[in-house]
Order: structure tokens, then sequence, then C-alpha cells
DNA sequence: TTACGAAAAGTGGTATGACCTCTTACCAGA
DNA sequence: TCTGGTAAGAGGTCATACCACTTTTCGTAA
């Protein structure tokens, strides 16, 4: 089986991607005013009414803002943008400023603690479980990367509180490809082990150290 | 079918409100299928790319799941939705479950004092500079309610970490309609200006008490 | 000259109807 | 039984025309 290099982008990822790159690059920089639909999508060869998809989409995400009878602007995603643009941005990583992952990580630590510690008080049974079926020492990155993200959103949706899974998953494409690097090395995939037990023992004797390991956890990595 | 609401909504507004709503009164479950954009838009009287338009919005949000030549989901958006379903949760508060206000207000327990914190260690003179500007006594309930939310908006600015930003750009629309309600008494009032003052002091002095008065103040409210 | 207001231009919003592509299931042929 | 083609139905895109809102323009009236 040949793997496909270079895949034809559909015209409305091909949009999504001149838009987002020419925003991140700078072309269109805070407070432009975009080219009219007509023609955008005429130098981009497709038609109106798919631009206005790919458009519709961004404003969405808090890139443009859009409004009748005026023009597209470009907004200042930091300040207007909604938590979805990490999914695009995970798209475009090249761009990513130095220092973002970083930035991400520190928000992990700020979350996922609290919401450890309200999932072993709310639903310590689901949580347990969840840790008997840990990877073995002999699996693949893939394996621990997909397990390691499960845990997180199997607390976020144990906590009680839905909200925190709705903040996870938007942080769901971004996280996983960087734990598909994190977990290359064999020495993170040994620690994640020793921290799941670590875990699954504080659950079970329902004390209040929780809180205290995931954060180390995080921390560490 | 549900009635239009007293101003004649936009074709896309109204197909938005349809869909949230039989999404949310679970006419249409999580799960089931919707019907082909065709007879959807044919249903609703608008037309199928005004339909689309509305359809990839709400699937960038995590409400539906869309894939070429497949019949379109419901997804169960608690957990496959983004934060930015609440923006448009926020126009159907109706059909929020009992104790959602609560659950959010959990959130912003756990996010808001580190944010404080970081703020006040990156650019205390900013936050000062804000907290200078507090409402009056006699000030109305927008002018609190906005100036609270500012208030919010500019320790995640200032905090050096802009995802926090990010995060709480969706909880703005929910939010302030929230804060509107809470102002409307004048203890509120009353109680948020001495947790300004008490804010800008424990910054002033640089003393590490600013996470524990920010948690004090929203553990109240 | 100045102020006002109607028309025009420019932009996003919607409507039609056709065709393309992908997925699936069904069915004929090996 | 397995294979492969074919057709149906779903979403994806195209092309063009017209509607609705905003701003600008420009002529008219004060």
């Amino acid at each position: 089986m040949i793997p496909k290099p270079d895949p034809p982008l559909r015209p409305t990822q091909y949009a999504e991607h001149i838009l987002v790159t020419s925003i991140l690059n700078g072309t269109y920089p805070a407070g432009a005013v975009l080219p009219g639909e007509r023609d955008m999508a005429n130098a981009l060869g497709i038609t109106r009414p798919t631009l206005r998809e790919t458009l519709q989409r961004l404003a969405g995400e808090g890139w443009v803002q859009i409004r009748h009878g005026k023009s597209t602007v470009v907004n200042d995603f930091w300040l207007k943008g909604g938590l979805s643009m990490l999914g695009t941005l995970a798209k475009y990583a090249d761009f990513l400023p130095n220092g973002f992952i970083t930035r991400l990580l520190e928000v992990r630590v700020t979350l996922l603690p609290p919401v450890a510690r309200l999932a072993a008080a709310h639903r310590p049974q689901k949580i347990l479980e969840f840790l008997e079926n840990c990877p073995q020492s002999a699996d693949g990155v893939e394996t621990y990367a997909a397990y390691d993200w499960n845990l997180q959103m199997c607390m976020a949706r144990e906590s009680g509180n839905p909200i925190y899974a709705l903040i996870l998953n938007d942080f769901a494409s971004i996280f996983q490809k960087m734990a598909a690097r994190y977990f290359r090395a064999s020495k993170p995939r040994k620690a994640s082990l020793r921290y799941y037990r670590h875990l699954a023992r504080a659950i079970e004797r329902g004390n209040q150290s929780v809180e205290q390991i995931v954060k180390k956890a995080m921390e560490q990595s």
C-alpha cells in the first residue's frame, strides 16, 4: 500500500488553509479587512457558497467577524477567539509561537488535578475500572497516547461536571499530537505506568492525595 | 413544529433554533440520524446552502457529526461537544439542566484564582490600573456586570497565558447573562466593591494572598 | 453655502437547480 | 462463496441570480 503523499485538499479545506495561514503569518493582521466574498472566492478558485461555509466556520471560532452589509474583518484572536481555535491551530503547528505548548501544559496543570479529585470522589469505581486496563510495558506509542488521553477524558466525564469534558474536547486534537511525541521514548511510558498505579492506590484508599498525585505527574511532563 | 420567536429570525438563525431545540428537547436524541439536507431544507422552508452553513457551524461546535457519503448524526454533545457550545446554549437557557449554573461557577472557582495569581505576578500594574476605575456605588446593574466581566478578561489577558482568555471568551455570553441577574440586588454590588478594594491592596503589597482572595470571592457568589 | 435626503454602490445573506464525490448495499458473474 | 460492478442516497461543490443591510455619493432644497 502506497501512502498518499499529496492529498488534494477539498475546496473548503483549501480555503481554510489559505485563510488561516494568511492570518497567522501576518498577511491579514488583526483588524485588517478581508476582500469581498466574491473577489476572495474568485481568487481562490472556488465558489461563494463554498467559501462562505469556511468563513462562517472560522467566524464561529473567532478568527474573523462577519457583519451584514459591512466588510469582514480579522479579529485579534487571542482576545476574541474561542477555545475551539485550538483544533484548527493544531493543523498549522508550524505557526505556533514559542512556548505555546508550555502554556497549554500550564492550563492542564491547573485543570486536571481538581477534575481528578472530583472524579475520585464522585465515581471512584469507574476510574478504577479504567485504570485496570492500563497498557503493558510492551505496548506501542499509539496505545500509550490513546490510553493517557482517554484517562483524562474519563476523569472529566466522571467528575460530575460536564463542562470539564467540553474544555478537554477542545484540547483533544492538539494534545493527542503532543502525546504521540511524548511517548516515543520509553522513560515517559514507564513513568506513566507508575503514575497510573500510584493513582489507583490513592483512589482505593479514598484518601485526599489524589489531587496532589495528579498535579505532580502533570508538572513532571 | 416550533413557532418563530418575535423578531423574525433570518433563515440561518431559524434553522439553528429548530435544530438546537430539537436536539435539546429529545426530538433528535444522541445517536439519531438527521433527515437528508434536501428534505430538511425543504421542511424548514429554506434552501440547502443556507441550511448547510448552519449545519457546518453546529458541527464545528460538536452538536452533530457530518461525514461525506454518510448520514449526519446527532452527537452526545456532553462527550463530543466543544466549549463554544456554551455560546449557543446561552440562547436556549430554558433547556439548561438543573444545576448547570452551579457547574459553571465551579469551573470558574477552579480557573480564576490561578489566573489572578499569574496576572498579579506578571503585570500587576495593569490590574491595578483597571481596579482604579471600578464602578461607584450609584452605578447601575449594567455597569457592574460589564465591569466585573471585564476584570476577569483583563486578568486572563495579563496572565501571560492566552489560553485562559480563549476559555473565558467562550464563557462570555452565558456569564454576562448571569451577571445581569446577580447584580440586580444591591448586596452583591457592595460585596464586589469590597472585593475589588481588597484585591487591589493585596496586589499593591505584592503578597501571595491574591489567589485566596479571588477564590473566596468566587465561592461566595 | 449648507443641510438634508434619496439614490447608488458595495458588502454580506439567501435562493435555485444542477452536477460531483463518497459510502453503502444490492446483485450478477466467476 | 467470493468478486466486482452498479445504482441509490447521502453530503460536497458549482454557477448565477436576487435580497437586505451599510455606507457613500450627489443632487436638491433650505
